[in-house]
RNA sequence: GCAGCCGUGGCGGAAUUGGCAGACGCACCAGACUUAGGAUCUGGCGCCUUCGGGUGUGGGAGUUCGACUCUCCCCGGCUGUACCA
């Protein structure tokens, strides 16, 4: 027997797939656009359709929007809450290279999956805007979003380092890369010169770091944002090569003060100048170290940080202040994609480069007062030595003096440098968007005439990559070749996009979904607006929200859309962990599976569950027994409406008892305050404690009571659509008035004050919640107990919080 | 290392313009109903206690009539990031 049935629960397993099956035959949630009314745009991160189908973390973002689109619609708004597919991606083409199943077939199989289990959870969604990004007629727009690009020079062709993932064959962007590993699927990646097309996300650096400020998101979220775009101001100076006129060598310093201490120079191994200025003599050593450096793997170069390494080129550079030759070396701990890609070391107030001089013995010169240069580099302000016309001067005063005699002499001015890369835009895989573009066979680059998207993907017989550095697309000849109407042989682009593309802009499709002019019909986006409120995982803090920013901010410069940051507040559900404590994993054998939860105890025990455990932004662990609880408490509601016989219970009738009429507003202003503050634990613990009051009382006032079930309903919306249909209700539910209550009535009559005295609470007073506080002193001297402690004591203090408490200092 | 968040009963968690610590739920204990209880209802439930009370929100100090809440130091955990010049 299951344990659902041993509890003799009430009928969720009729009344859920009942009220479903009305939803979506009535198309109740079904929305348009409605200028009376105001608008409010609620969205999920949308999913990826897994094989594996759901598992309980889904619905926690989704139950959490749910509440807040149905608590919106009774509060008369017109609300947009549309739900859809990020279906392009790696699993599904995996899955075809092991078993030759077409992606398409995989993808729309687990679509009809998530379809289902979503329904099953009473999710209010607008089926009918339903978007799926490998729809021919979504990624159409996906297509013409980056002609856009191209056409306004964001898109270039570079020969850049990348990540080269073996096991995925394909490239990775940085954000892909954690750990010196993939993202997805966790395997090693490698450095590797690649010809790739590139987003110039880094022309937007400045806006999307400005635009976070005015965001109402999480501040963690805010903060790695900025981390990553990471802007940095300094300087770029240029050092003159000994014996190469024509070559310098450009750094990037936020130091520019600590010039006359740069006694040696670093380039990365993968630098240009490398192999232009290394002396014959030390050639050999240099492209020992740059083989060296080129197998290590992101990951085995942290891993032995911390012992510098490196070598001399033989050559030597000359600082520009005083024309003194310093030699310049390479070592690994100088980064090509960050700055210029080479350094100006300043060992004595650098830690890096002082590890590195202590190492090989190099010349160390200090040039600011404090610290000492034997023990360790330093790196605090002082004021300047050893430094001619900055002799003297603080920190900030060098920087601002000596980038002005930089830029006086020409060799260096004032710069802004940003961690931020631009975005490496090409995947070497079957299942994405094609690239809209082609190429003739002296390599000039053409744009595909936007009439002409969808660029469709072509079908394949196999879904191996053509070769290292190849999509598979590369393998379809006549896909590929195409003779122009000038005759002439022309080559398409056979790289596909990243997954971001489709996830990039999808929240502006919802607006439109089946409009075929453009990406979002202009009216439809101008009600629509900003999303209100975007709810998904912290996964997306650094990938997804800010891709997402920076094409939005792009169709707003081309006057697509109307404002210029796409989602203004968001929220991250926490992880739900196991019974264990741990993440949810296969191997740990902790994952709990939403269908089977959804059959012992309904939908609704879990939507409310898991809106029970704790706040909504916090990592919580699962507990069978926490979610029995839950669903005992609905059978109690239930069991407060409907009696034995099927028949409502004859305690609901119009007479009104005191004592719960307080109770019910204290409950609907909790409620309500709580629900707009995204506190759904506390709001759940408010209704229990209106439901054990109703236990208590002996009428149950029926206009509270349908009141009680329209609050209900945005938790446990099936079990809230049965009661309302029983209590006879002909209104819509789903659109009937939040309820009001009445402050004055959410208050006690009687406060029960504790009274402080010398710090410990000695005995408690009731009295009026009107007493003013010459009410509350006088009362206080009346109690009895008052004469037992204040008795022989002198009275030092007596404060008086209304409503609060009342604290005596006696000595 | 750096940044952000967090530390409250056996467990999940309440309480923040500073005002009764432990709401609500779970687990547990007792009672009622019962052939039975893993249903339901009622009550209890931080720790110590000589039953007066004492003590208690990771540890220590401070501000205050009053601190889970504010300030400083320390310890522990989670997340992100990592030689960023």
């Amino acid at each position: 027997m299951s344990d659902a049935a041993k509890t003799r629960s009430y009928p969720f397993a009729e009344i859920e797939p009942k009220w479903q099956k009305f939803w979506e035959e009535e198309q109740i949630f079904k929305s348009t656009e409605d200028p009376a009314k105001p608008k409010y745009y609620i969205l999920d991160m949308f999913p990826y359709p897994s094989g594996n189908g759901l598992h309980v973390g889904h619905p926690e973002g989704y139950t959490a929007s749910d509440i807040l689109a149905r608590y919106r619609r009774m509060k008369g708004y017109n609300v947009l809450h549309p739900i859809g597919f990020d279906a392009f991606g790696l699993p599904a083409e995996t899955y075809a290279l092991q078993t030759g199943t077409h992606p398409r077939i995989t993808t729309e199989k687990n679509i009809r999956n998530f379809t289902r289990q979503l329904k099953m959870f009473g999710f209010s969604y607008d089926w009918s805007r339903v978007v799926n990004t490998t729809d021919p007629e979504y990624y159409r727009w996906t297509q013409w979003i980056f002609l856009q690009l191209y056409k306004q020079g964001l898109v270039y062709e570079a020969e850049t380092p990348v990540w080269w993932c073996e096991d995925l064959k394909s490239v990775l962007a940085n954000e892909e890369v954690v750990n010196g590993r993939s993202e997805r699927g966790d395997y090693p990646v490698k450095r590797i010169m690649l010809k790739q097309w590139m987003l110039k996300i880094t022309a937007y650096a400045d806006r999307l770091l400005e635009g976070l400020d005015k965001l109402d998101w999480p501040e963690s979220i805010k903060e790695m944002q900025r981390n990553w775009i990471g802007r940095s101001e300094g300087a770029k100076i240029c050092f003159a090569l000994d014996e190469h006129n024509d070559r310098f060598i450009e750094v990037f310093t936020t130091r520019s003060d600590t010039l006359f201490g740069a006694t040696y120079m670093v380039l990365a191994p993968e630098h240009p100048l490398v192999k232009r200025i290394t002396v014959p003599e030390r050639r050999k050593a240099v492209d020992e170290y740059c083989e060296k450096a080129a197998l290590k793997s992101d990951l085995d170069r942290t891993e032995l940080s911390k012992e510098k390494t490196g070598v001399f080129t033989g050559a030597y550079a000359l600082n520009p202040v005083n024309g003194k030759k310093i030699p310049v070396w390479i070592a690994d701990y100088v980064l090509i994609s960050y700055g210029t890609g080479a350094i100006m070391a300043v060992p004595g107030h650098d830690q890096r480069d002082w590890e590195f001089a202590k190492a090989f013995g190099l010349e160390i010169i200090p040039v600011l007062e404090g610290g000492n240069i034997r023990e360790s580099a330093f790196e605090g302000d002082g004021l300047h030595i050893n430094s001619a016309f900055l002799d003297g001067l603080s920190k900030d005063d060098a920087i601002r003096k000596m980038n002005t005699w930089l830029k006086d002499q020409g060799c260096g001015e004032r710069t802004i440098n940003y961690k931020l890369r631009d975005w490496l835009f090409s995947r070497q895989r079957y299942w994405g968007e094609p690239i809209p573009l082609y190429k003739d066979a002296d390599g000039n680059v053409y744009a595909i005439n936007e009439e002409k998207l969808p660029l469709l993907l072509p079908e394949v017989d196999k879904f191996e990559p053509a070769g290292a550095g190849q999509s598979p697309l590369a393998n379809i000849r006549d896909w590929v070749e195409f003779k122009g109407k000038d005759g002439k042989t022309y080559y398409r682009e056979t790289h596909t996009m990243p997954q971001w593309a489709g996830s990039n802009w999808y929240y502006l499709r919802y607006m439109s979904p089946d409009y075929d002019k453009a990406l979002v019909y202009s009216a439809a986006e101008r009600y629509w607006g900003q999303v209100d409120f975007y709810i998904g995982g912290a996964e997306h803090a650094v990938l997804h929200l800010l891709y997402a920013r920076f094409w939005h901010k792009v169709l707003y410069d081309l006057g697509v859309v109307s404002h210029d940051e796409p989602f203004q507040k968001l929220l991250n559900q926490g992880l739900i962990l196991g019974t264990d404590g741990e993440k949810m994993s296969k191997s740990r054998g902790n994952v709990v599976n939403p269908d089977e939860v959804i059959k012992e105890y309904g939908a609704d025990s879990l939507r409310m569950y898991e809106m029970f455990m704790g706040p909504i932004d916090r990592a919580k662990p699962w507990s069978t027994e926490g979610l029995g609880g839950i669903h005992r408490f609905l059978n109690r509601i239930w069991r407060i409406y409907v009696d034995e016989n099927e028949e409502i219970n004859p305690q609901i009738c119009n007479k009104l008892d005191n004592t719960l009429e307080i109770s019910f507003h204290k409950m609907v202003k909790t409620v309500t305050e709580h629900i707009e503050q995204v506190r759904f634990n506390t709001a759940i613990s408010q209704m229990m404690i209106f439901i054990n009051d109703c236990y208590k009382a002996e009428f149950l006032y029926r206009p509270h009571m349908l009141d009680f079930i329209k609050i209900l309903s945005v938790f446990a919306p099936h079990i809230g659509e049965e009661l309302w249909q029983r209590m006879g209700s002909k209104d819509v539910l789903s659109y009937s008035a939040w309820p009001l209550y009445d402050p004055e009535k959410a208050k006690d009559e009687m406060i029960e004050y504790p009274v402080q005295i010398n710090g410990k609470v000695r005995f408690k007073i009731n009295i009026s919640s009107e007493a003013v506080e010459t009410d509350i002193r006088e009362a206080l001297k009346d109690h009895e107990k008052y004469a037992f402690y204040t008795e022989g004591k002198q009275i030092l203090k007596c404060i008086v919080i209304p409503r609060k408490i009342i604290t005596l200092v006696l000595k």
